[in-house]
Order: structure tokens, then C-alpha cells, then sequence
DNA sequence: TGCATATATAAGCATATTCTTATAAGATTA
DNA sequence: TAATCTTATAAGAATATGCTTATATATGCA
């Protein structure tokens, strides 16, 4: 809810990242939760590289951190960042994501990782 | 202020179009004002045909409507539209495209539109 | 009708993006 | 230490994007 104003050139670059179905919803997914990479891999049935390479991405743009643990990576987002309150935002208008991690626990497979 | 909720995919794509900085400063200067695409053109600096395709991406994706007087297209955002509240709220985060508008009417420039 | 003005469209090219496959790196466990 | 698991990185290919130049279309006016 806060007016944050960012840069023109840093919110497109910023709304571009978030303007990719798949990161997209991963930046949902992260919304309510922490996530691992293996479980965005199964959630958007993509290859692991293919996911690491758009978590790159969001983190090299600060919108998400990572915590190892383990053998897991961890992702949740950054909320210590300018763009936050604009990311924060956009996700207030797409439907809820949650319902896709319910089904994975459900599956059994997000236990895996915790 | 609403909290209308697109479907994922439909506001990714909208993203993807706000995700470029020549557009996302066509519809901050839409923001407040109608503009033809001759003052796109001149605040841009961009030539008019690439001007002229970034507009119909706009349009075709419903963000903007086109309104003919004489020789000038002039555009505007269009509130009727379900992702409508999306791009409003994205347009709160950027800083105010107004000045410009401002600086081409000093130069004279805006005039001959009108 | 003929011409000028403003805008749209088409084709082509350079660059960016997003996958795939292969491999490397970091952590745990036997 | 060796084997295994998870994730990251690199290289290459297919596709998408955004410009340029050339041309078409629509309107107004002499």
C-alpha cells in the first residue's frame, strides 16, 4: 500500500521480469511461502534448468533471496527492496497461487524437501 | 484501490507490455493526459512508425483506445477493461511523465495538434 | 481532383529471450 | 573419500522483440 516511486527505466525492467507467465507464478507461489527449487520444477513441469535460470534472474534483480539449506536452496522474496511495494502490488491482482502448492503436498511431493 | 484479479496468464502479458520503458512512458503520459502520436514522437524521440507499433500493442491488448479528430489519432487509457485496475496501480509506482508534456508545450510543439 | 499531413502497415535485420543438453559445484551420507 | 542429491552454469538453437526503411491509408484543403 505504500507509494513507492522507482525509476521508469528500473520498473519496466522490473515489470518485464514479472511479465513472463512462468516467474510470474513462481513470484505468486512466493507470495504466502518459501519454496524450493524442486518444487517449482514440479509445480510448473519445466526442466531444473530452465527454472534456475528465471531464479536467476529475479534474484540478480533483487526480487527474490535464496537460503541454502542443506541440500536445498530456498527462495522467498525480498521485501527490503524499493520495487517491493510495486511487486507487492501486481501480485494483488492475480489469482492466488497457494492452491498449487496445496495440490504438491497433497501429491506427497513437497515433504521431500523439508 | 479495486482488487479485481486477472487470470495469471492475461497478466502476464499485460506485464510484458508495461515491461518496456518506451511503453511504460506512453501510458504514464496517458496517465493524465490524451496524446496524439505526433507528441509521442517528439517526447520520445523515437520515429514514428516504431512509435505507431508500440501503440497498436497497446491497443490490441486493450490497455489504450484510439480516437480520430481530423489529421490526429489521439490516444487514451481505457478504463473499461478488466486489467484496467492493474495498470493503474503499476502507474503509482512510476514517477509523474507530466513535466514532459509540460516541456513540449514550452517548445511549442504541442500546439499544433490541437 | 490533386496534394500535403498524420498515421498504419509490411518486410527485413539485429538483438534478446528462453528453452535444451551437458557439465560443474556445493552439501550430505555411507 | 566416494557416491548421491540438489542446484547452478555454459553453450547452442529456436523463437520473439524492436527497430529501420519503404510504402499504404485516411483525412483535410486548395
Amino acid at each position: 500500500m505504500e507509494k513507492t516511486t522507482v525509476d521508469i527505466e528500473r520498473a519496466a525492467n522490473v515489470l518485464k521480469l514479472l511479465g513472463d507467465k512462468t516467474r510470474l507464478t513462481i513470484i505468486g507461489l512466493l507470495k504466502a511461502n518459501e519454496c524450493c527449487v524442486c518444487e517449482f520444477v514440479e509445480i510448473l513441469q519445466m526442466s531444473q534448468p530452465a527454472i534456475s535460470q528465471h531464479l536467476r534472474k529475479l534474484r540478480d534483480a533483487g526480487l527474490v533471496k535464496e537460503e541454502r539449506r542443506g541440500h536445498w536452496i530456498f527462495y522467498k522474496l525480498n521485501d527490503t527492496n524499493d520495487i517491493y511495494p510495486l511487486v507487492s502490488e501486481v501480485l494483488e491482482h492475480i489469482p492466488d497461487q497457494t492452491e498449487k502448492l496445496e495440490a504438491l503436498e497433497k501429491s506427497g511431493k513437497r515433504i521431500q524437501c523439508n
